[in-house]
DNA sequence: AGCACGCCGACT
DNA sequence: GTCGGCGTGCTC
């Protein structure tokens, strides 16, 4: 049976509100009917909210209590595959449809009708007197044609005050008439000759462009270096959605939104784009939630929340920096915006272009399986960038357990300075646990209950799993080697690290760069500024330093901690610590000068130490997916979070015991809960948090289960739970 | 989300 | 005796 797509006056209709009920009440139908997917204002209790005609009524409720939609919104209404795409977001993320839909509704006024404003052109006749003035703004007018001007605009350019001009729209001469106040996008233009790609490049933007063209769904990988020309890649995909008619994003990391890129696709499309981030204003906002959905908006670049937006047409979604971590949300709804932009573009028909140098491994497995198309792009500049790389066999070392610059990466940097040159040191730190590790035989403590390490909890002088749970006393002795005192957490902190290069290099001017230690944005950018033009010898860095920030005299990086991310108890440290050592290590030698990078670790023969060592990208992938895939883990395996949180401790775990012990749904399914253990972040605004882990075989239906599980727990008092679905940071 | 209803402590 | 604390439940 056909969907029925328009509901006459007093038929019942079921809509969906943005307020968090589970499920959609009957309305009756407004004067003049309304169409399925229209935004309409409904009543709620005493309140009015905003809604969405989602179907027929279901008809199960008092038919004398249903009440009358009060008004259908003058919006174009939520088509039917941006309707789907929400009911499947929803689903996949166990997340409830009205959360999803405050998500594609977060923009202002829209219940206003199209604001409007007073605009003036040139009417008919003449003034009945002639005076300077009068004749100014009649020349002015002249001078445009036909086009229309604010009144503040027309008294500037005819340099009148609005009065003459007042005076002229009651003759007659002036016509006063009311315009949107949101004007469309400037066109972009496909055909502006871009800049001129080399073969390779040319090859990539034909294949991109074909897809598009298609009009199918299809996912494409694309992996370039920084200089290899991807984004000229993918703004030719840009260009062929563009010629066909259809609509594109592309979608940055959080905080990318630079002017620079902008000002790239003004260069190849003639105008600016749409800009939607969290810092665009309420005007802007609704403008362009309003132009897209009126088709106008030709292309938008945009953080994850672009994703909701209500693309009329959509044919190309980009994801840029495809691996970035910021694409998770990891608050409110939790999705992962680069698997949600494939889902909406395979309900839409629309072409996925994941652009990364150092894709996900996700990505990198979906390519191997033939899911994805890979595209790889070779440096302009060839593989003379890369610096010649080291490993520092920290085992050989004999650090005691509060030092952590190396003899030999001392001598390395003493060598840098002494040319003038300089060095910095790196740390891999934040959102990493701190590993127990022997300094004797580089042993680190494992769970004897699964295959996660171990942390310290120094409040309690115990190791705690955490993803059982589990816990055990630290030993005195390593048990791997039986070396005695020679166990320590690994962590350094920026500002010990500091020190320690202060007391060793008493004469060199040091600068630390660590996000935290700088109030503003522009208050880092001068200080990296100065830094590049050498006013520190030695730049003591954290991960903000491995992102695009050029110092043309660094001939040298040491990576402090090396180890840290390596088979920790995070699942995707591996990954990071692999993407994030390719980009410091890029940091060195930049310029002229060959740079070089020095990795301190104890497992020297560890494979990604040894594939980053080598360069080799494809064996650092073919390893992690060796291990991933033999750990059942993602992406060859499923994994869900829970995440409990409240106020009273005692009672979170509680609840966490109690999931645990009835986890009959989840094993009849094929899957295993570990925990309850303490969250990454234990506490947050005075509340507690405990986190399950959840893991199936990837056949396995888990969010079923999830929901017929979790729906067994009677959530008490200040109590809150939230399913976090492909968790990305494990630990 | 709001807002009302409802059942136990410190007050005019 | 009651004013009000916020726990629980409903909104078509």
């Amino acid at each position: 049976m056909a969907q029925k797509t328009y509901f006459d006056p007093g038929e019942l209709v079921a809509v969906q509100t943005t307020q968090p009920l589970d499920r959609a009440l009957d309305y009756k139908a407004p004067e003049g009917g309304c169409h399925l997917g229209a935004f309409v204002e409904v009543p709620l209790g005493p309140r009015k909210v905003l809604g969405v005609v989602w179907g027929a009524g279901q008809g199960d409720y008092d038919y004398a209590k249903v009440r009358p939609v009060i008004r259908v919104l003058d919006a174009p209404p939520l088509r039917d595959e941006m309707k789907l795409f929400l009911e499947k977001s929803a689903a996949y993320t166990l997340t409830p449809l009205s959360a999803m839909l405050r998500l594609a509704t977060r923009a202002p006024g829209l219940g206003d009708p199209p604001s409007m404003r007073k605009v003036y052109r040139r009417g008919t006749g003449a003034p009945d007197r002639v005076t300077k003035a009068r004749t100014q703004v009649l020349e002015t007018l002249a001078e445009y044609g036909d086009l229309s001007f604010t009144l503040k605009e027309l008294a500037e350019m005819a340099g009148v005050t609005a009065s003459v001009i007042k005076g002229l729209v009651k003759q007659g001469v002036v016509f006063e008439e009311d315009s949107p106040r949101d004007l469309p996008f400037a066109r972009l233009d496909p055909d502006l000759p871009g800049k001129v790609l080399t073969a390779d490049q040319a090859a990539g933007a034909a294949a991109l462009g074909a897809g598009v063209a298609s009009g199918d769904y299809g996912t494409t990988l694309l992996r370039g270096v920084t200089g290899s020309g991807k984004t000229e890649v993918y703004l030719e995909a840009v260009a062929a959605a563009m010629r066909q008619g259809r609509q594109a994003l592309v979608l940055l990391p959080e905080i990318a939104l630079t002017a620079e890129f902008l000002t790239r696709v003004e260069a190849r499309f003639g105008a600016k784009p749409a800009e939607w981030h969290s810092g665009a204003t309420m005007t802007e906002r609704r403008r362009i939630w309003r132009m897209v959905g009126e088709g106008q908006a030709q292309l938008v670049i945009g953080a994850r929340s672009a994703l909701f937006l209500p693309f009329q047409n959509l044919g190309l979604i980009v994801v840029d920096e495809e691996h970035d971590t910021s694409y998770k949300q990891e608050d409110g709804v939790l999705y992962h915006a680069r698997d949600m932009a494939v889902l909406r573009a395979s309900i839409c028909g629309a072409h996925v272009v994941l652009a990364s140098a150092t894709p996900s491994l996700e990505s990198w497995s979906n390519a191997q399986a033939g899911k994805y198309a890979r595209l790889d792009l070779v440096s302009r500049f060839g593989p003379a960038v890369m610096p010649q790389m080291g490993a520092i066999d920290m085992r050989g070392e004999g650090l005691p357990s509060d030092r952590w610059v190396s003899p030999a990466l001392k001598k390395e940097v003493d060598a840098r300075l002494a040319n003038g040159e300089q060095a910095m040191l790196f740390i891999n730190r934040r959102g990493y646990a701190p590993i127990t590790l022997c300094r004797a035989c580089g042993h680190q403590i494992g769970c004897d209950h699964c295959d996660a390490r171990m942390v310290e909890h120094r409040f309690l002088k115990r190791l705690i799993c955490h993803q059982c749970g589990e816990s055990k006393p630290m030993p005195e002795a390593c048990p791997s080697c039986e070396a005695v005192g020679k166990m320590a957490p690994v962590g350094p902190g920026v500002e010990r690290l500091g020190e320690e290069a202060a007391a060793l290099w008493p004469d060199a001017r040091i600068a630390t760069l660590s996000s935290d230690m700088y109030g503003t944005a522009r208050a880092l950018k001068a200080e990296i500024a100065g830094i590049a033009q050498g006013s520190a010898d030695i730049i003591i860095g954290t991960q903000l330093v491995a992102k695009g920030h050029n110092f043309p005299n660094l001939t040298l990086v040491g990576v402090i901690d090396a180890d840290l991310g390596l088979t920790g108890s995070d699942l995707r440290a591996a990954e990071r610590t692999f993407q994030l050592m390719r980009q410091v290590a890029g940091r060195a030698g930049r310029a002229d000068k060959p740079g070089t990078a020095l990795l301190q670790t104890y497992q020297p023969d560890h494979p990604v130490i040894r594939s980053i060592l080598a360069g080799d990208e494809e064996a650092f992938w073919q390893a992690e997916a060796a291990e991933r895939s033999q750990a059942g883990m993602p992406p060859y395996g499923r994994l869900a979070g829970i995440i409990l949180s409240g106020p009273d401790v005692a009672a979170v775990f509680d609840a966490g015991n109690q999931l645990a012990r009835n986890d009959r749904v989840l094993r009849d399914a094929g899957a295993q809960v570990y925990g309850p253990a303490p969250a990454p972040i234990a506490r947050v605004r005075g509340r507690h948090r405990v986190r399950l882990l959840v893991k199936a075989d990837k056949n396995v239906a888990l969010q079923r289960a999830l929901a017929q599980w979790v729906g067994q727990l009677r959530l008490k008092g200040d109590l809150r739970l939230a399913i976090d679905i492909d968790p990305q940071s494990f630990y």
